[in-house]
Parts: structure tokens; C-alpha cells; sequence
DNA sequence: GGCTAATCGAGACGGTACGTCAAGTCTTGCT
DNA sequence: AGCAAGACTTGACGTACCGTCTCGATTAGCC
């Protein structure tokens, strides 16, 4: 899926923007966000790397916070459930490999701080939210839609309930997986993973009861 | 309990550095990160609001995060753990406290920021860890050991193996409720604390189950 | 007479400089000195009364002496040396000038002030020989041609010890006006200047006769 | 001679105020004048060098300009004028021995300093003065008078006209020098202080004809 | 093929905050 | 009282980025 920079009431006329330019920027970006980390990040620095003018990086994104969101959301694509037989290894699939992209440097250092400045700004928000984090459901819903097709969940009945319980799984996974990591900084290893799936699978039958 | 600047080898002559200072200066960094946010946050503006010269606030911490570890830092100490009688109960209780703890805009901007510098920066991380995580594993055990006491959970085997279930415990409830409150920036209400609990003590079972 | 800022390398691209902001700079500069001296001057007052940021003046110039040197340079080109009809009657005419602009307060505080930075810090130094020094041996070199036109001074024979006599004449009279007015805190009157001119206009004779 | 402290309302009691220190201080500000010069020279470096607090310096200089003048003076009163039997050996004798105490760095960098303070700075132009100015004016009285015996100058007759003279020849040969060696800084060599003395001395007719 | 209009690189611009440094004062306990 | 030590307030320093602006020079599409 492509990154798009901001979208503008389509000029007809005059120099079209450089297509090149804008992957550049973004692969710059994420060049940078490896080296320097978000904090040092600089807009000049982005635009030299990319062989380009500050000017150009404003005419695409308003602020440093909006380019680095794009440049990272990319990543998140590369997120995918193959079909391994049990919700269980399922689950165990996809947390490693969100952990291996958590180990990233690129999106280590970025995720906290852009989340940490969505909290003051709301247009950031529902960017981080449109890019990545509604992306990403899809995996939850994926993976709750087997295991009922194999039979290890109940069928729906409530379809508000459904909801509320993905939402759950996908707060819990993904905040369970980003605190062990960057908080806790201790090792997303099979043996953390194999407990927190128990946990998971062993709990959804106790919220299941609940309706 | 007492959150301390740099710590310095004990000189025996000059004039002793203000206790008063310190004090104005956390609560004017609270303060400002009320008002203006992290990002916003300017160390002449806290030396401002506090009556002090910057200096005053240099010669105690090396940055600004760490002046702001150490500010919010004892806001998380308010977080206890009574007895409400069943594990369930006592999980909920403190999941809401902590929700409504990051609700309050000083922690929600401060926290992740910090975090996301602590990914660059080590001294740092290690002054998150031993002034806000550490310090907060005691909810898990005090939850766990009560509810071994009450017959919910079974006495310990493996010490090892209790060691790594309370600190998934603890990844996966702070994840869960930062992740729900900042990520989705859904309300940590009744209703999803209900599921979280459940969830959790549903699933305590299948883990115990490993060994 | 242009005050010149730091040169550079011509680039073609780019904003180019404001030629405005120069001059708002160095009239903002002689302001300054006016009002508070030169120890009391700051970039950042110059700045903010030349409506222009502090860092477009360190742009042009490197430190805050090599800012007052041009500022001050160009009211030095003022001096003139018209044709009175007699060298004493010429010296007494540039050395009134010359002390009328020492008794400005934009001179008074600033020249002395480079002179002793000057001895720590060549490029300085050699900025105000270029700028103020050298510009202004033009008019003793002026005044003898002229003296020596109408007979007053004999013709030349030996050109290196004309340029030792012009040399000399040249630190004494500055020398002097500068101690008399600095220094010694005197008043440069017409009686003072009498016997100055009167003590050159006989003792060059002497000096001549040394071949 | 000994430079002395800000004077103070002779106490009676309490400890009585460290005569070592006074030397120590200023031995201490000369070195640092010959190491760093003028402008960077600071209070806490001097006091640092010369094994005293801060405290020490300020309660006997009310500033740095102050504690300068009196750590340079002391080297002022080395000039003597030994009888070498005629008025320009005399004057060559002086002139050199001012060149080179000119030419010591500690010197050099003060004295143009704080004569460039004392534009603005009234009391401090009194103890320059005092310290410094009047107390070489010896100089040429010495030398006068002398000449006078030796019959090379008339005797007195109006002794307006005398001071007059004697404060002229002062600051001429003292601008001069000082203007020789700081501004156009070349050397004051055997050549040129001949040159000078000739001036002088072939000008004194000349000036003494004023009446 | 010239016109129009938005792009491009470059770099100067007004700002804001940084972290450091020195000046001169104040506070403590010791002599 | 004087003194050493060192914390204190104040205010300027020179630097680094921010996001905007002005240049002259390219590109396109449209007439």
C-alpha cells in the first residue's frame, strides 16, 4: 500500500510533483529515524539525505510528526496471518513477528513518540489511527473468524460483543507486546509468547461467558 | 516517597543545595506539562514557573527527561491495592486506578515521551525502570500472593515459573490499559475493564497449566 | 565608503542577503554604543533594534568586535584634509576633527575597546588596520605633499625614510589626540592643539635632518 | 610601591583581613592576564589560582576593571630615568623602557581595556589616573627639570605655559608608543625612538616660543 | 512554440529554545 | 568578624532547528 502525502485540490495546471521525490523523502526518513532516532530527526537532515529542499518536504507533509508517521506506516503492511491450523499458533505467528518489527530501530523510536505527541494533537491522532492502527485490525478479525470457522470459538451471537471482545484482543496483544519491549525492554522470546497465547486463548472462554 | 535529583557525593562545605528548589521545580514541571504538554515543555519555562535560575534546574538533572521522570514519577506511587475480596475485583479496581491515573494530562503526555527517548537513550530507560516500572510490580504480587492465600490460585512450584507469569501479568495489564487509553483512545470504562479481568482470570489457568 | 561584511564565496542560488538588514545592523550598532558602551552592547539588543533575528547578524559577522569595527569604520571616512594654505594650519584643522570624532560616544567607547581586543586576536587586528588604520593615513600622506608643493618641507630624496617620517607623524598625532582625550581625560582645545602642531611643525625639521 | 585594596573604615574586630591574600590575588591576576588576557579573564579563575574564595576578591574589588588597574599598576613604577646627560638620551631611554613594559602581555591587554572601561565608567577613570597616569607624569618633569639644568631648555618664566608643555610632551610620547606598538603594532625599535626624541626635541623650541 | 503556472534547489529570514558561562550575591560551617 | 566552598539569580552567549520566504531555473500542459 502507498504512503500518501498530503492530498491537495488537484492542480491542472503547472509542474506536477516529482513522484521520486516523495519516495525519497520517506526512505530518507526512515534512514535517519535509524541512525539519529526520532528526537534528532531533523527536517533538514531528512531533505539533504533525499536530495532535496526543505520546501519540498513542506509542500508534502505539514510537520515533522506527519512525515515520520507515513514513512513508519509502511512497515506495518508487511503484518500477515498465514493460516497455521490453531488459534494458538496463529496468535504466537503474528505477536513474534509484530515483535520483530518493534525491534526495528526505525519504528522503535518512532511509534512511542509520535502516539506521545497525538496526545496534544488531534490531527496526528486520527492519522496514527487511519494509517496504522485500524490497519491493523484486520489481523484480529482474521484470526477470530478462523478459529470459529476450525470450531475453537463459538459462532457469533452478539455482533456488539464481538466487537468489544476484538478490540480487547487487539489492545491487549499489541499494548501486552510494546510494554514488554520498549517498557519492560526485556525479550519478546518463544517462551514469553507461548504464555501470553495460553493466557489468551485459555481467557477468551471466560469472556465469551460474559455475552 | 522521595524523588531525588542527580545524586552527588556528599560535599561537606559550601552551601547546601535548596530542598525548597526541588520540590518547586517538580511542581512546576507538572505543572507546565499540564499546561503546555511535553513537546511544549521548556526547561526556562519550568525555571520560570518554579522562581529558580535554569542553572539551578541543570546542576540537578542532566535534561529534560529526566526532570520529567522524576516529575511524574511519584504520581504513580498513589496506586495501591486493597483487599476487595476476590481477584477479579482486585484486578479491576486497580485498572481503573491506573486508567484514571493516565488520564490525567500530566502522565498521559509524559509517559510515552519518555519512553520513546528511553529507546536512545540508556540511563535514561534505567531510571524509568527503577522509579516508575520496578516499583509497580508490587501491585502484581500483592494480587497474586492474596489471591493464592484466598485458594484462587494455586501455591507456587516453580519459582521461576511464577516469576515470568507475574511479569507477563504486569506487561500484559499496563499494555492493555495504555495501549486502550492512548492507541485506540477508547474510554477505559466498566464494561472493557469486565472483559479485561475476565480475561485475565480465565486465562491465569492455562498458564499455571505450563509449569 | 561601504562598511563591507564578511565576504563569501558568491553563491548564485539562494535567497541572496538583504542589503537592508546590513545597514539596519550598523546604524542599530551605533545606537547601541551610543546608549550603553561597549562593554554593554549585546547581539541580541543590536538585533532586536535592527528589527532583524540574531542570527542573521552572526551570519555576516563572526563575533561582536569585528560588528563594531565596521560600524564605527565609516563614520572615520568623514575626516577630510582641505587646503588651509599652511601645514600648521592644516594639522590643527584634522587634529580638531579627529578628536571631535573621538569625543562622540559611539567612537569614544567602542575604539579603544577593539584596540585592546585586537591584541589577542589577529584577524581583528588586521580588520582594523584595513578598515580604520590604513584608510586613514591618506591624510598625513596628503598634508606633506601639500607642505611640500608650497616649500614649507623640503622635496624628497630618500623614499624609505619619507614613509618612517609619515609613519611617525601619523602615531603622534593620533596617538597623542587619543591619549590627551582617553587617557588623560582632557580637553582637546585650540590652545592644546596649538603647541601640538606648533611642537610638529619645528620638530620635523630635526626629523628631516636625521636623512 | 604597593597597590592598595579598596580602602575600608579600619574594623576593630573580627578577624583581621589576610595581607598574603591581597598579594596572592593579585600575583594571581597577572598571570592570568598573560595567559588568557583581558576578556577572559575571569573572577572565579583568579580566585581559583590564588587559593581564595570569590567571597575574598569582591570585598576587596568591587569589580574586575578595578582589581586590574591595581594588578597592572605596580608594573608602572619600574620606568626610572637615569641622568644619561642630555635631554633626547633621556627621552630615548624612557620611551624604550615604556615599549617594553608595553610589550609584556599582561600590559598590552589590560591597559587599552580598561582605559576603553573607564569611558563609562567615572570612578574608574579616577583610579587609572591615580594609579597610573599621574604617577608617571614624574617622568617628565624629572626630565624637564633636568634639561633645564643642563641649560638644553630655557628656564621657566610663566608656569601655566610650563604645566602645558609637560602635559603635551605626556601625552605625545605616551600616545605615540602606545599607539605605535598596539594600533599600527610595529615595533618601537632604536630607529623610530630616535625619529621621535629628534621631533621632540627640535619641537620644544618651537612650542617654548608660544610663551 | 510561446504562455502559464506550479514545481524544483538553494539558502536567507524571523523566531524560539537550547545548554553553557561568568558576574556578583548569599548561605553554611569552620577558624 | 574573615574565610573557603559552593549554591544562588541574572543575563548574555553562540548554536541548532523550526517553518516561511525569496530567488532564478525547470518542467509540464494548453493554446
Amino acid at each position: 500500500m502507498c504512503s500518501r502525502p498530503t492530498p491537495r485540490p488537484a492542480p491542472r495546471t503547472g509542474r506536477p510533483r516529482s513522484a521520486e521525490a516523495d519516495e525519497a523523502i520517506l526512505e530518507a526518513t526512515r534512514e535517519v529515524l535509524v541512525e539519529l532516532g526520532w528526537s534528532k530527526l531533523t527536517m533538514g537532515d531528512v531533505a539533504g539525505r533525499a536530495g532535496v529542499a526543505k520546501t519540498t518536504l513542506y509542500r508534502r507533509w505539514a510537520n515533522k510528526n506527519e512525515l515520520v508517521v507515513d514513512a513508519v506506516a509502511v512497515l506495518f503492511d508487511e503484518l500477515e496471518l498465514p493460516d497455521l491450523g490453531s488459534l494458538q499458533a496463529d496468535i504466537e505467528h503474528v505477536v513474534l513477528q509484530f515483535a520483530a518489527l518493534l525491534e526495528r530501530p526505525e519504528t522503535k523510536t518512532a511509534l512511542m513518540a509520535v502516539v506521545a505527541e497525538s496526545t496534544r494533537d488531534v490531527p496526528l491522532r486520527e492519522r496514527i489511527r487511519a494509517s496504522i492502527v485500524e490497519r491493523q485490525k484486520r489481523l484480529v478479525l482474521d484470526g477470530r473468524r478462523r478459529a470459529q470457522e476450525r470450531g475453537e470459538l463459538p459462532a457469533d451471537r452478539d455482533p456488539v460483543s464481538v466487537d468489544a471482545t476484538d478490540d480487547l484482543i487487539f489492545d491487549v496483544v499489541a499494548g501486552a507486546v510494546v510494554h514488554r519491549a520498549l517498557v519492560s525492554a526485556e525479550p519478546v522470546d518463544t517462551a514469553w509468547v507461548n504464555r501470553l497465547s495460553a493466557l489468551l486463548v485459555g481467557g477468551l472462554g471466560a469472556v465469551a461467558a460474559l455475552g
